[in-house]
DNA sequence: CCAAAGTTAGTGATTACTAACTAACCTTGG
DNA sequence: CCAAGGTTAGTTAGTAATCACTAACTTTGG
């Protein structure tokens, strides 16, 4: 896996994520993601070997971002509950300034179009789930989070909530504050899982 | 809408269905669908106006489906509780029998692709919602769900929680029993937002 | 008999990608 | 110092393959 990249490539690669997001994954040509980038359709292939090795390149920037960002969280913020916040609001925030990478947390359905791409997904999907993991599990040792129920189970209705809030937003077409309303969600699944109440 | 449909479009559309989750959207194309179906590529539009008109068709015979059978539940299961259970019962069996739908869940990705594509999977989307919404609202009313948290909150946790299990169901090639596994998902889930605890 | 459901043989449009060429910008050796 | 050679990033003009779809004709069941 590469994760070093031109800035050129960049560029190349927010465009095509930008076009994703407008008009949808069909919609991304070869051709159009050119005259985005104000040139040929050929120049793509000086920076790219393919189409899909843009996407796949797009999908492991943002996982490179996601372990980042999610590092850098935990490095700030010790204890599970603000811990698990801190890591929302980091996402919240970061696709609010780069909706152009959307598509990626939904990109499931251009999965099985081909290996390359379905493991980079499959790859960043668990990268979240894996940090994730890590907090609700050490809140459920130090007890602020109930035991009765299985870490992974906690995990999947987590992640599920943050997932469908995401798609709630992309349909509306980013017509709310992402963060406000997420925010607020979040308190409440943290209140739910909590066992304080 | 048209929800009536002939026995040979039900066949088309439980092909298109198979070859869409069998090898992703970007499989279905009409070449592919008449060879599953045994007859020539002209034959389809014997039957369809559109290869589109076959997804929006499909995507409304699922959500026929569902109304039928989350009335059939609501008529069978009074309490709140029990009722919410046996929706997604009656779903896991569904697509337990028919993971040719499972795509439909999904298809929020290339949304955008056809403005009527897009219509039918919002409205999909909408009465899966609302049956939701109605058992969750009853059951905060009588007790048995927190009142502290609204109930689009509530509906957004379990409704996340739910799409997420399909998605890993997806992902994982159908590799485990989605009923059994969902199943206790559903009781973690009712439990923390239950009141009793 | 005729309409419903199939066939063959195409259509133009679009797709991702390539070959061949070039202008501008390093780098390096005499 | 400076020119020869190499690299980078662009160009134009294609390519074969595939796409959804259609016209015109044929078969067949009630």
């Amino acid at each position: 896996m590469k994760t070093d990249i031109t800035p050129r490539q960049l560029e190349i690669i927010e465009a095509a994520g930008r076009l994703i997001t407008e008009d949808g994954y069909a919609m991304l040509t070869t051709k159009r993601l050119a005259e985005r980038m104000q040139f040929s359709e050929a120049a793509l292939y000086r920076h790219f070997s393919s189409k899909e090795a843009i996407l796949v390149s797009m999908i492991e920037h943002l996982t490179a971002s996601v372990k980042l960002r999610m590092e850098e969280v935990a490095r700030r913020e010790e204890d599970p509950e603000p811990r698990l916040r801190a890591m929302f609001e980091s996402h919240f925030s970061y696709f609010k300034a780069h909706p152009e990478y959307l598509m990626a947390i939904f990109a499931t359905n251009f999965m099985e179009s081909s290996p390359a791409t379905d493991r980079a997904i499959k790859e960043l999907m668990e990268v979240m789930r894996q940090h994730l993991r890590a907090v609700v599990s050490e809140g459920q040792k130090s007890g602020v989070f109930v035991k009765a129920i299985p870490t992974d189970m906690l995990v999947a209705i987590v992640m599920g909530t943050f997932r469908l809030h995401m798609l709630q937003w992309r349909i509306s077409g980013r017509g709310f504050d992402i963060a406000r309303k997420g925010r607020s969600l979040m308190d409440a699944v943290i209140s739910l899982i909590g066992t304080s109440r």
